[in-house]
RNA sequence: GGAGGCAUAGCUCAGCUGGUUCAGAGCAUCUGCCUUACAAGCAGAGGGUCCGCGGUUCGAACCCGUGUGCCUCCA
């Protein structure tokens, strides 16, 4: 004790220090032998390739505030970190690697990408869970996993292999997402549509009966009519009635389409006519199908043009210059009847940003409809709060994704992945889906079916990888190993696990098909609680991006303020679900409320202490009731926290014990029992202090781990292996139990006298007399000395009556009374008391209305009629003795 | 185009099953203070037709309808 602390919060001096310290003595490890009350929480995991950014800061501040108050609530607590092998993004980055060291990925074989992929990952990957650190998130490290590990590997093959055998995945040729930039499917989830400004094209087809008749067509893409296989309109559409049947010449290449009608056709949209591109659009597809139109897939893989073009001018060229060329080219030959400036929806690859290509495409998917028929927990569970949702509004978002659910496409043309376990003969015909060439056949020759007497080597297994997600549904799950062995001691324990906190826009990637690998694999929810996290924007509303600039570097924020000044600067003002408007005022004003814990713990650490034997009575008295109307107020504010935790409003829970610790602890209470300059404190208050001091701390430590830790250890001897995250959480008392004095009415005659001070430009240094009348003493008399000490009143007289030539100070239902020695302006003053009459004057008229109303009599509690009486009674009382103060002015 | 959400002080948000003359917090603002823990501070103060309109009720920020504006998700 009575170390030399520094003036003010210097965080950089002890954080780094502390976290070591936690990770020595392994208090974030947790094993499943334990007899405690299991806490668990699965961190979503950040991309390997990912490195730290706000949104990451908040999620994980959020996740470490539960964990850590777990922890010291007696759980075993356990927060499972790790990364996601996030199959494109990180592809492109060893791709982009690759380049800068001169190598094509096209001139690499499929194992020697994977061993270049491997090292990128060794190298940089996981840099995130070393940032992780400096935020204080108290994960347990051991149990880092990573999902394209060997083990969790198996687990999605094995999931795979299993979905398969119960019909619940299938291949099929579909029309897919095509992201030409990332060269592969992705998910309907994966696609952002966005609003951009485009062309649209008014194009002339001839008809083929050379009669110099023509159909316009209007369309965003005219690079497509090359793929052209047909022409539509609306069967009820009179205009064009006469055309149909009769057959079109596709500009440039001759091509003869026919002219079809279906109602699918709007009417109102461009001319009317539709032209029918099967490859290169959902809808137009489903057309093809319906009139068995022929595909003609203009397109490679990368967006550009291939020979089913025909014409030789576009062939081998990007679809955007081709665009602008053919628009150009039909110009010139006379086939552009108008152009107009359109508004039109675009989807984009979450991934690349490149603009998504509908792509007809052999691809693996999982059938949702069945999944839902076989697992209908996963939509009741949440529906009826079995999971709860924090905001319970995400509900709705959540049924209407699950009614309207489609299939999910889950192969993904690319290597950084786990390789979908199917087996193909030289001919491409599927043999069998299994983890090996051998149990192929084997499957194979059991079904009877291909048993043509193939050997392992003749077969080979599907080039493409699983969706990402397809590995992270199984989180929950696969971090214990719960797919190798079912009944593990740790799935058995840890499983399933209590909250999970992650942002909305993953509601559907990963929530939703998190809880559905839990009930398909386990029979059971994965997760108890979901909070859902709001955005992080700048104060212009956008969103944080490296494209923008707008993100601040978390790193630097923490150096500079603290991480505890930045976790509670991020806390203090976003509820579950709300975005939040990042400032970086928001982190000083974390910053300047750890600064304020310091000073006062600085305060307390250079008092003298003295045994109570050096101290009258009446000091000892006093500090007693303050000590008792503080355990009131811990205890209050406890009891509210514990309410705003069991709702998951932590926002609202830190504000609470930021109030506690800022107005009750320093602006209050330190003043009541702090001694005069120079003077010793009773040993008895200094210890109730040092107490309340502990308390704060960790109540306050989940939220800010790193000052609370370093102040705890200041405040007494700790020994190796003590800290205050493994502290016990204080318990709520009885409200009974507590001696709770009643100080409302002396606070608020401090304030009165200080507001009098203010508005009459006295000196606090000045003490005056003052004289109070109130109607219950006792509310007064026991703590007359918090009156003098905090208000700097000389002394206190009681009255029966009013004070002649005073200025009065309304107290509740009571008057204080002060004689200054001043010109009293009493013009001014006479305008505000009589101000005053008026307002209660109005308010009187209100309660009494309410008083005569035989409806609101007959009508509201009784308890409610007694308030407005007891209102009606005080206001009477206040106008009384105003009315007073005004005659003898 | 479909679904959902939101609208309260300059900003970010509370306001539970309607009941303190139309209401609260933090930050910001303003005023006065360098009062020996803290100017990253202390003591005060000001600030709101609770989005508009209509309805239900003795009584509406809260319930119902309607209009407007914003956001999110989906196609």
């Amino acid at each position: 004790m009575n170390k030399e602390l520094s003036k003010t919060y210097t965080p950089q001096a002890f954080e780094d220090k502390w976290y070591s310290y936690w990770l020595e003595q392994k208090f974030f490890h947790a094993d499943s032998g334990s007899e405690k009350e299991p806490y668990t929480i699965v961190i979503p995991p950040p991309n390997v390739t990912g490195v730290l950014h706000m949104g990451h800061m908040l999620n994980n501040t959020i996740q470490d505030i539960l964990v850590r108050r777990a922890r010291m609530q007696g759980k075993n607590a356990c927060w499972v970190p790790g990364t996601d092998h996030a199959s494109i993004a990180t592809e492109a980055k060893v791709v982009q690697m690759l380049r800068e060291r001169g190598i094509k990925k096209s001139d690499l074989s499929r194992d020697e990408f994977l061993s270049y992929a491997w090292e990128w990952k060794e190298k940089y990957g996981g840099i995130i869970l070393d940032q992780l650190k400096k935020l204080g998130a108290s994960c347990d490290w051991d149990r880092t996993r990573f999902t394209l590990e060997p083990s969790l590997s198996e687990a999605v093959i094995d999931v795979f292999i299993d979905l398969h055998k119960k019909g619940l995945i299938y291949r099929g040729l579909r029309m897919v997402n095509w992201d030409p930039q990332g060269k592969t499917a992705v998910s309907d989830e994966e696609v952002i549509h966005k609003e951009v400004n485009s062309k649209l094209y008014y194009i002339k087809y001839f008809l083929a009966d050379d009669t110099g008749q023509f159909i316009t067509i209007a369309t965003t893409r005219p690079e497509t009519i090359l793929a052209d296989v047909a022409i539509c309109v609306n069967p009820n559409d009179e205009r064009f009635k006469h055309l149909v049947g009769k057959k079109a010449l596709v500009p440039f290449i001759k091509r003869e389409i026919p002219v079809i009608a279906d109602e699918y056709v709007d009417m109102e949209f461009g001319t009317g006519c539709l032209k029918v591109t099967p490859a290169h659009d959902v809808n137009d597809y489903a057309l093809g199908q319906k009139y068995k139109l022929p595909v003609i897939d203009i397109l490679t893989e990368e967006g550009f043009l291939n020979e089913h073009a025909e014409d030789t001018r576009y062939i081998g060229k990007d679809r955007f210059a081709v665009r602008k060329q053919i628009a150009i080219d039909l110009e010139e030959a006379g086939h552009i009847l108008k152009v107009e400036e359109y508004k039109n929806q675009i989807g984009t690859s979450e991934r690349t940003g490149a603009v998504i290509e509908p792509r007809l495409s052999l691809q693996w998917w999982v059938d949702m409809k069945k999944f839902m028929e076989r697992n209908p927990q996963v939509l009741d569970a949440v529906m009826n709060d079995e999971i709860q949702f924090h905001p319970a509004k995400m509900k709705n978002t959540y049924r209407h994704w699950i009614e309207n659910i489609k299939d999910w496409c889950i192969s993904r043309q690319l290597w950084w992945g786990q390789r979908i376990p199917a087996w193909y003969d030289n001919e491409g015909n599927l043999v069998a889906v299994a983890k090996t060439a051998r149990q192929a056949i084997e499957i194979a020759n059991g079904q009877g079916l291909k048993a043509k007497g193939q050997k392992p080597e003749d077969l080979h297994q599907d080039e493409d990888v699983l969706d990402t997600w397809f590995s992270s549904w199984l989180w929950p799950i696969s971090v214990f190993d719960g797919f190798k062995d079912k009944d593990n001691a740790d799935i058995k324990y840890f499983y399933p696990t209590q909250d999970l906190v992650t942002a909305p826009e993953i509601l559907f990637f990963w929530v939703a098909r998190m809880i559905m690998a839990g009930y398909e694999f386990r029979g059971e929810k994965p997760f108890s609680n979901v909070y859902y996290t709001g955005i992080v924007r700048d104060k212009q509303r956008r969103k944080m991006s490296k494209s923008l600039g707008n993100s601040p570097d978390p790193l630097d924020l923490i150096e500079k303020f603290g991480a505890d000044g930045v976790r509670m600067g991020m806390l203090i003002c976003s509820p579950a679900g709300n975005d939040i408007l990042f400032d970086e005022s928001m982190v000083e004003q974390g910053r300047n409320f750890a600064n304020k814990i310091w000073n006062a713990y600085r305060l307390i650490n250079g008092w003298e202490v003295k045994p109570d034997s050096a101290f009258n009575d009446d000091i000892l008295k006093a500090n007693a009731i303050s000590i008792d109307w503080f355990k009131g107020r811990f205890n209050a504010i406890l009891i509210e926290t514990e309410d705003k935790f069991k709702d998951y409003r932590l926002s609202e829970a830190l504000m609470s014990i930021y109030k506690l610790i800022w107005d009750d602890y320093c602006a209050w209470y330190l003043e009541m029992i702090k001694p005069v300059y120079g003077e010793p404190i009773d040993e008895s208050t200094y210890k109730q202090t040092v107490i309340f001091f502990e308390e704060l701390m960790k109540v306050l430590h989940p939220f800010m781990p790193f000052i609370t830790e370093e102040i705890w250890q200041n405040m007494a001897e700790r020994k190796q292996g003590e800290s205050i995250c493994i502290e016990k959480y204080p318990e709520i008392k009885l409200v009974s139990d507590l001696p709770t004095p009643d100080l409302s009415r002396v606070f608020e005659s401090i304030q009165q006298i200080r507001n009098l001070r203010n508005a009459k430009g006295l000196s606090p240094k000045e003490s005056f007399e003052i004289f109070i009348k109130a109607n219950s003493e006792n509310l007064y008399k026991p703590y007359m000395f918090l009156i003098q000490k905090l208000a700097n009143v000389s002394a206190i007289t009681f009255v029966k009556e009013k004070v002649e030539h005073a200025i009065l100070l309304p107290v509740d239902i009571d008057e204080i009374y002060v004689v200054l020695n001043l010109q009293m302006d009493a013009g001014a003053e006479k305008e505000k008391i009589t101000k005053e009459i008026e307002y209660l004057d109005g308010f009187l008229k209100s309660v009494d209305a309410k008083l005569g109303n035989e409806k609101f009599m007959a009508n509201a509690k009784p308890e409610l009629v007694e308030k407005e009486r007891q209102k009606q009674a005080d206001a009477l009382q206040k106008i009384l003795a105003l009315k007073g103060s005004l005659g003898s002015l």
